[in-house]
DNA sequence: TTTATAATGTAAACAATGTTAACATAACTT
DNA sequence: AAGTTATGTTAACATTGTTTACATTATAAA
């Protein structure tokens, strides 16, 4: 891109990452046209030869968003190479920590506002997504070689889901400062999520080794 | 209120009610100032007379509705008369109820951009608040009587809390029509989690009965 | 009762927002 | 070289929260 150019070259993408950057640092709420016009050199305007409307610039970062989500939290999930219930532990730290680290990306991507967006990519055929269906595989494998309990998979994915993204949430919206200790909240939750998953058998022969 | 009256008479208090009437149905950052005069027969600027800003009618709503909240939820938990086990168990499920009742009052007290007030309430002396210190009264009841394991009680229901949370805001969220299935999964995580807290004596003599 | 003062309303104007329409220039196709 | 498409600008809109100047009503003091 040159300076005294009247087309920009790749204003699209430049948006988008800009958007990106936004984020890391400031809510949703707060990313107006303006910030991306400054940031690129345009005009309030020139957004709309690209993007239908700002919504639909938010819709590509969602699908974005997940993409970067399911690779910090999936690839973990599918490593056979490691222990199941190591597997298992790694990728709930991964979710916390991306959590974290992205709140505000992290609260677009399971927030109520763009939910169509998200229930479209968890429909897409053959395609895992969002990282839910590494999970609820996980939990099946488990079940086959008998160290969880043969329960509903669906129902325990959701279930392990919902304390994950339970404790990200409290974290990231500054609930009682419990940010500062949330390490060992999230090895008191994996322990207990977990012993009341295992079957009597591995929960008799000790379930933490 | 009669009506050819210059003044209202009544005007703070009943904004308060149709903006607590208005996210029952709406998201509260779809209310408007518009909403607001319109449903009240008065200008935009009216409201001025009444609270600094807009944030500022949304910080009383803020108190308001965790006084309701905790309404709901604290006086199961403290209501001796009651087993302590269902306790928990009645405790939590009003507290997934009024979440699928009230979504974007919940949402509002829960979120981030209102942080400071939250904090604000828990911080006040001697005031449960929010229903957190009774659930940690709670807690270390159940540890005095032997239910429960001895661990660190603020940790514990910590824990609790960000289970109920989760799946509490998965739910009104939309994540994966779970709502649709909600009293199942709300009773799995029950289980699950009274499991992973109950002593190895309490255990071994059935923890459901 | 009159009169001063405080409380509570309105109207008009602001800047910022997302969006659209009319227009201008660059880039690509033929 | 000419026509078409892509990509930008400027100007205008309605809507937003907010402020300022003004108007009316209510209250209290004289």
């Amino acid at each position: 891109m040159k300076k005294n150019e009247y087309h920009h070259g790749n204003l699209k993408e430049e948006m988008l990452k800009i958007a990106f950057d936004f984020i890391k640092e400031q809510s949703i709420e707060k990313l107006t046209l303006k910030v991306l016009s400054d940031a690129t050199n345009t005009s309030r305007s020139a957004i709309y030869r690209h993007f239908k409307s700002k919504d639909a610039l938010i819709e590509t970062m969602i699908i974005e968003g997940f993409k970067e989500f399911d690779n910090t939290v999936s690839p973990i999930l599918k490593d056979k190479s490691i222990p199941l219930k190591k597997r298992f532990f790694k990728s709930g730290e991964a979710y916390i920590n991306f959590a974290i680290d992205n709140p505000n990306l992290y609260k677009l991507l399971f927030g109520k506002r763009y939910a169509h967006i998200r229930e479209e990519i968890i429909n897409l055929k053959n395609s895992n997504s969002i990282g839910f269906s590494s999970l609820q595989d996980a939990i099946k494998e488990g079940q086959k070689v008998g160290l969880l309990k043969k329960d509903n998979s669906f129902n325990k994915a959701i279930l392990v889901w919902s304390s994950l993204h339970g404790l990200s949430t409290l974290i990231i919206d500054g609930f009682m400062d419990i940010e500062k200790n949330y390490k060992n909240l999230y090895k008191d939750l994996f322990n207990n999520l977990l012993f009341g998953m295992v079957t009597n058998k591995i929960r008799l022969a000790s379930v933490f080794k």
